[in-house]
DNA sequence: TCTGGGGTCCTAGGACCC
DNA sequence: TCTGGGGTCCTAGGACCC
């Protein structure tokens, strides 16, 4: 094909591709439970069976028209949308009027992704996983501008039938046009945006449709006159640079289609957190301790699995109304030590004591993946001589420098943060297994 | 209605070095 | 006496994304 060329490059113009499934997490429930299929249903985070506590995350088409959103509390989405069992047994409510509530379930949704994803890996060259309902697909030299159309529905069709949830696509010649035109004509939607109309397709849209552009810059943005993505595209890139830095810069040129990121495949994460909120605010020291310490060995596992060392600490917690605070400390170089990371997350929690904390969060970053062909020394393991409580006894392990390492690694468990530190008994069964490579820096580098 | 959990990138200020 | 400038690393916070 003569493909067209970016300006300023002699590389033919990129065909890229946005997939966003639909509804994903609902579309799982409802693929494993038909009954569901086109019934008002909401599948909600931190939520259980028949409470009202967390949060939306994914909602079908037919509880949207309730006015439930993602990210809405699930109190507020019983408001508008009862539940159908409540509905029932209440005389004030229309079982017509009401839906379903499931809990989430990533180990489902994660495999039905799995599915999805090996079908876009034989379908494109390039891919890039964005998030787990997400990706770019680069079919320049595959598929080309003449065939994509025809190529965009045979990949929907493949999706639905072989894995029997929808998905939108949006192509054009930019990353940031194919996102927004995947998301125009949803659901099982498909937009093409033709090389040189990118500015064009923008052009009515509003300002908070560019990637990049919050509800915090869209309203800086009123402020300043700019309401649509046209508006943004002509402004003055000084006047913008100056309220916004660079960052106004950037989303002007996505607004102009001049976005020239090529489509690479994710690498390696910057970072690993858990985090954890409580049912209502606490000033209680030993649940929030209880909880980092179980949040610290999930992250530590987590981090051993991937391969992962780290060099940085850090925690987060939330204070009411909805403050959020970080602390973190940063080590002379990269481990793989759970018990540090307990450590230094307790110990950084402590300016926090006496607080009100409705949430806590322990993140590892400053990661290093290039252990993995480093021999492994084992006979590390051992007892660590922790006690149960896993509470009051940070000073307590390790006091040996090495016999603590790994003690927490298998430990950790991700019920969502109930206090359940005591299950911590630092009896791990493959200790020996734990990989330090050679030239680690060990525990006793820190004291 | 008080806001769930997992990430990314950017900015600003301070410490420290030369 | 008072005086520079550049570079890097670290921490904390903020905005944004799904």
């Amino acid at each position: 094909m003569d493909a067209a060329r970016l300006p300023g490059t002699n590389r033919p113009e990129q065909v890229v591709a946005h997939v966003d499934m639909d509804c994903f997490y609902a579309a799982c429930e409802q693929r494993r439970e038909p009954a569901l299929d086109g019934e008002p249903l909401v599948v909600g985070m931190g939520y259980e069976s028949g409470d009202a506590h967390g949060a939306v995350a994914t909602a079908s088409y037919e509880a949207r028209e309730y006015g439930v959103e993602s990210a809405m509390a699930i109190s507020e989405a019983l408001e508008r949308l009862p539940r159908k069992v409540d509905a029932v047994d209440d005389p004030e409510l229309d079982v017509d009027d009401a839906g379903f509530y499931r809990p989430v379930d990533m180990e489902f949704y994660e495999s039905v992704a799995a599915d999805v994803r090996a079908i876009l890996r034989e379908e494109a060259d390039v891919v890039r996983e964005v998030s787990i309902d997400e990706a770019y697909l680069d079919v320049t030299d595959r598929v080309g501008w003449d065939g994509v159309e025809a190529w965009a529905d045979d990949l929907k069709a493949s999706v639905e039938s072989e894995v029997g949830v929808a998905a939108s696509v949006g192509v054009a010649p930019t990353m940031s046009a194919a996102k927004v035109a995947s998301d125009r004509d949803k659901p099982d939607g498909l937009v093409v945006v033709e090389p040189g109309t990118v500015r064009e397709f923008f052009a009515d849209l509003p300002v908070e449709d560019v990637h990049g552009v919050g509800p915090v810059t869209a309203r800086e943005l009123d402020e300043l006159g700019i309401e649509t993505a046209g508006d943004l595209a002509a402004a003055d890139p000084e006047r913008l640079d100056r309220r916004f830095g660079e960052r106004g810069r950037e989303i002007r040129r996505y607004a102009r289609g001049e976005d020239e990121r090529a489509v690479t495949p994710k690498g390696d994460p910057k970072s690993l957190s858990r985090e954890s909120a409580f049912t209502e605010a606490t000033d209680d020291s030993a649940t929030t301790y209880r909880r980092v310490n179980t949040l610290a060995a999930a992250v530590a596992d987590r981090a051993r699995r991937k391969g992962a060392r780290y060099q940085t600490i850090g925690i987060k917690v939330v204070t009411p109304p909805f403050d959020v605070h970080t602390r973190a400390r940063s080590l002379p170089g990269p481990i793989d030590e759970p018990s540090l990371v307990r450590r230094t997350a307790l110990d950084l929690l402590g300016e926090f004591e006496g607080e009100r904390v409705r949430k806590v969060g322990v993140r590892v970053s400053n990661l290093d993946f290039s252990a993995g062909e480093q021999a492994s020394l084992g006979g590390f393991g051992g007892e660590s001589g922790d006690t149960a409580d896993g509470t009051d006894d940070a000073e307590a392990t390790d006091e040996d420098g090495q016999a603590g390492l790994g003690a927490f690694a298998d430990e950790a468990d991700d019920d969502g943060g109930e206090d359940t530190g005591g299950d911590v008994d630092g009896t791990s069964a493959d200790a020996g297994a734990v990989a330090l490579p050679a030239g680690q820096t060990t525990l006793a580098d820190f004291r």
